[in-house]
DNA sequence: ACAAAATGTTACATATATATTTCATTATGT
DNA sequence: ACATAATGAAATATATATGTAACATTTTGT
């Protein structure tokens, strides 16, 4: 599956680079990140949401 | 400051330690998450947010 | 088909979240 | 005032997120 991070992404017209850079992470850590490998820290997660113009909720919460 | 976290957690009647162990995590983190010196990972995050009945907007985003 | 960009993937190094332990301080109830 | 629970705080140890670098694979445009 797909993650909502990597389609609010590309929906932003944003590259993993792009995105990276605007986060202070790295290309492979965002890409990581969308794959589900990782479990990312609070503040990179915050950081990817505003960038995004997403919420956290949005981004990372799963609706039960 | 108080943070959202710890006003959400008293409203629930829980003290630091049986949280902590709620979410497999150790008092002194949760500790140290509520006073905002810590940044901690996504995982720990949604289930701190699910033993509180909160969504990680509600306990760690903060509305710009 | 070709070139270039984007992404995947792995190995290793580093920074930091988290655990563990111990003791001090503060709150709560009787 | 006393006892107990709850929280604060510091030291060290460990696990893991993240960085860096290099190369492979896929995608995209021409």
């Amino acid at each position: 599956m797909v993650s909502k991070m990597k389609l609010a992404r590309i929906e932003k017209g944003l590259t993993q680079a792009q995105l990276a850079k605007q986060v202070n992470a790295t290309r492979q850590t965002v890409g990581l990140i969308e794959k589900g490998e990782y479990n990312p820290s609070l503040n990179l997660c915050i950081a990817i949401a505003k960038a995004l113009n997403k919420t956290l909720d949005e981004l990372f919460w799963e609706g039960d």
